[in-house]
This record gives C-alpha cells, sequence and structure tokens, in this order.
DNA sequence: TACTTTTTTGCTGTATTTTGCACATAACTG
DNA sequence: CAGTTATGTGCAAAATACAGCAAAAAAGTA
C-alpha cells in the first residue's frame, strides 16, 4: 500500500470511528508501527487528526478539552491586558476566536463604547458578558475544529465590513513563512477579516513565534502591531521590529 | 480506551449528570480506580473539573448551588429526554437558545447525523460539543438580554431555510393568547423561524403554561407538539390537547 | 541504462508513559 | 472514636514513543 493510500485509509478509519489504535493500524495495513506513527505525525502535522499515546483522535474531540484550557494562562492574560489597551470608545473591531481573544475580552474596560464583529462563538459568548459593546455575529458553517463560521456566506459577509482593527490569534508565526494555520476554511475567514481592517493585530504567547504551519494567511509585513507577553525589546522579537512591526 | 479518550468520556459525563464518582466509573470503562483517579486528577490540574471525595463535579455546579434552580433542572432534562427523541438522522433542525433547549442539546444522540440551524450563542456552544452533528451559525446583531442574534439579517437568513422541525423555548404559552414573549426582536427572530419550519414543538416547564407575555408570537394552533415533564395526560395540557396539540 | 539523490521503511536500543498493585495516610460515617 | 472507604505514593511491568541508522524502494539525471 503507499504512503497516501495508506494515510487516506488511516484519516477514513478516524472519522468513521472517532478514533485508531497504532498497534491496531500497524496489523491491518500490515506495515510497522513506526510507520504509522509516523502517518499520524504528519496528518497530526497538518492538523487534520489529534495524536494521542497509543494512537489518533477525530479533531472532534479536541473542542471537548479546549473548553477550559488554562495552558499558559498567565502569559495569555499579560497579552490580553496590552492588547485590550488598544482598543478606544467608537472603534469597530473584527477579532477571531482562540483562548488568548477571549482572555482580551476579558480585560476590556467595563465602560467601553465599541463594536465588536466574530465568528467565534467562544469570543462571542465572552463578549456577551461585557454590559456596553455591541456585538455584530458572523453566521454560516461552524467548523467544530476552530469553533468559528467558515464558508462564503461568512468571508462575503466580512468583506462588507470597514473595521479599525483586526485582533487575531494565531497558529504560527515566522519572519519568512508569515502567519500560517492548518485549516483551510479558517484561513479564508482570517484572510478575509484581514483585509477588512485598517489595522492588523497578531495577539501570540512567545512559544508560538518563529513556528510554522502547513497553510499561509498572510505575509509577516501584513502585521502592524504583534503582542507578546515578553519585553517589546526581547532578542525574539527583533526580526519583527525589522519590518516596521511595533512590539508591544 | 485511550486516555485521552476516557477523559473525554468521564468529561462528557461530568457535564451531563454534573458528577461522577470514581467507583462507577472504574466499573463503567473497564480500568482500575487508581486510573481513574488519576484521569480526575489531571483533569482537575486542567481546570475542567472540581474534584471531590469519592468523584468529581461540574465547573458549573458550583455556581449553580441554588436548589430551586437545580430543581428546575431536572425538569428540564425530563424535557430535553423527551425532545430530543424527536430528532432523526437526516433532518434540518431550527433552534432558539434557552436553558431548556441547551439541556436538549445534551441529550442528543451521539451519533446523529443532523442540521442544526441557531442563531443562539449558549445553544451553539453546545452544539460544538456534539461529535457528529452540522451546525449553522444565524449572524447578525447579538441581542445582549437574549443571547441570540436578532435583526432583519438574521430574518432573511431563516426566511431562506426549509427545516423539519422547529424547537422553542418559550416565556409565555396560553390556550388564548398563543406563544408569547417579552422581546420584540426576538419574536421578530421566532416567528421567521415558525414560517420555516414543517413542524413546531415547543419546549417548556409546566409552571409556564398558561402563563402569559407582552409580544405575541404566533397562535396556539400553530403548535405541532408541546413537550413539558408531565405525564401527556396531565389535566393542565387537556386544553392544548383538544387544539389538536401532541402532548409529550 | 547506470548512476546518484531522495524518500520510505523497519530495526535497534533507549526513553517515556501508562497502568495496576501494595501500603500508609487521610477523610468520611454513624 | 472505631470502622469503613477513599486517597496518595512508590514501585514495577507492560506498552508505547522516539532517535539514529541502514537497507530498500522510488525518483531523478546524465
Amino acid at each position: 500500500m503507499l504512503k497516501k493510500e495508506r494515510q487516506a485509509f488511516i484519516l477514513h478509519q478516524i472519522n468513521l470511528h472517532n478514533r485508531v489504535l497504532v498497534a491496531d493500524l500497524s496489523q491491518r495495513i500490515n506495515v510497522s508501527e513506526d510507520t504509522v506513527r509516523r502517518d499520524l505525525q504528519e496528518l497530526t502535522d497538518e492538523g487534520k487528526i489529534i495524536k494521542v499515546h497509543g494512537g489518533a483522535l477525530s479533531k472532534s474531540f479536541q473542542h471537548s478539552f479546549n473548553s477550559a484550557n488554562i495552558y499558559a494562562i498567565e502569559k495569555k492574560r499579560i497579552i490580553a491586558q496590552k492588547a485590550a489597551a488598544l482598543v478606544k470608545n467608537g472603534m469597530f473591531i473584527l477579532s477571531s476566536g482562540g483562548t488568548t481573544i477571549v482572555e482580551m475580552i476579558k480585560a476590556l474596560p467595563k465602560n467601553l463604547q465599541a463594536t465588536f464583529i466574530t465568528g467565534s462563538v467562544p469570543a462571542a459568548f465572552e463578549y456577551l458578558q461585557h454590559p456596553t459593546i455591541e456585538i455584530i455575529l458572523i453566521g454560516d458553517k461552524l467548523s467544530k475544529s476552530s469553533q468559528i463560521t467558515i464558508g462564503s456566506g461568512a468571508v462575503s459577509k466580512i468583506k462588507q465590513i470597514r473595521a479599525d482593527i483586526c485582533f487575531l490569534g494565531t497558529n504560527g508565526l515566522h519572519p519568512k513563512y508569515g502567519l500560517t494555520d492548518n485549516d483551510w476554511d479558517v484561513v479564508d475567514v482570517k484572510k478575509a477579516m484581514i483585509e477588512a481592517a485598517d489595522k492588523l493585530v497578531i495577539l501570540t504567547i512567545a512559544e508560538k513565534i518563529n513556528t510554522s504551519q502547513p497553510v499561509r494567511i498572510c505575509d509577516t509585513n501584513k502585521i502592524d502591531i504583534l503582542v507578546t507577553e515578553l519585553e517589546p525589546s526581547h532578542d525574539l522579537l527583533a526580526d519583527y521590529k525589522t519590518l516596521g512591526i511595533l512590539t508591544l
């Protein structure tokens, strides 16, 4: 069996049963467990499955864990504070989802008057807790893995918008490869958001800096402001500063 | 069963029943109590559950520690079970938000293949927890009080849909005044949902039966099925049965 | 065709993870 | 307070993962 064929088979099994075991697959396909593991690793890198000890799970399993993910929460709170300070009264703000964005929403001043636009369910949930802001929800098909709306309907709605700022969380940021993600449909939505806003602000923990994912969203020089938990003068940010990006 | 899978199962059980017992889980999953305990410990470390002697509790449980609320939740769970049984594979289902609807979503069979359409953020959040269903989010302005999208954009999107069932929670139901609510904009959306579906199913606790609110959604005879926590033959439902409504 | 180069695969040995058990300790119950 | 039940810890066995290496297969290339 060819490699591509094998991976397609594995993907099919995962979508069918929501899980696979390394030992199982190795026997069924008649290859070594190492090979299966390598296949699972590649599929994981492409963001198609979730690899776990002993096998792999469908992406739809991921959400049940992410719901209360407090990973790196302290760092994200620092980022949230810095990012929230960029928002002024009267602004129109586009935002994606992600835990960092949700933290930013929590950090918004209580008397802020602004309009926020998002397709992310967790972000919308958090925006709803705020007493004074207005919220516009972008409708379309909901993606299970990313919990935001995707598809042409969402993209065309976003294109009708002219926003002041676009806040994006990110999965990969690299001076050469730019802003990257692992889901094709999500990338389409993020691209549209970037085009629809005057300023692009990227929120990311330092750990994701200089990493990359398979699908490209935009070039690094499209970014206006980069918000991390580091000091603005930190070495890790030097490359981005030379590209003209404001680091906070 | 894989470790992650097991933890997902435990998390699901907790969200469903608000509590689990170590001994119970160990028997159901067929692992030692130690393993269950370790899982609970990890989930606790990640902040997803509350660990207690003998088992664990849902995080939401610690907030809603008032007994009146929990009493209603038991009733709503009965309603949820009955309503969830109406959904079949391949259906298109429109739904509003509300706690009763959210309970219904939790009660949906795990292998269900259907498409759900909603403008409610809490409902969407709950739909996202389901592994196999498809979700369409209705976009527009978000209403803070009702947590659903309202406005002409939402209404016109709903009008483009032809659904099998429309599930609505309700604030007032009265044989004479029909289905009523207290928010003008929400009523517009609910009206559109009713028109867009073949069947109208109303989910309500008995205590709201024969009460009314200021704004009318539709006549009582538009209702096809009325789901309450009562026995279908209960006296309180007699009026509605004579109107040709199926009571569950 | 004959050759290099690259990719794929399995193997080996060495970490790492997971799990159940035993035992001491702590928490509940009446 | 005594008895029961639950918990945490250390430990060892088994399963699983990973890194490095070399053979085999595939893809280019002259």
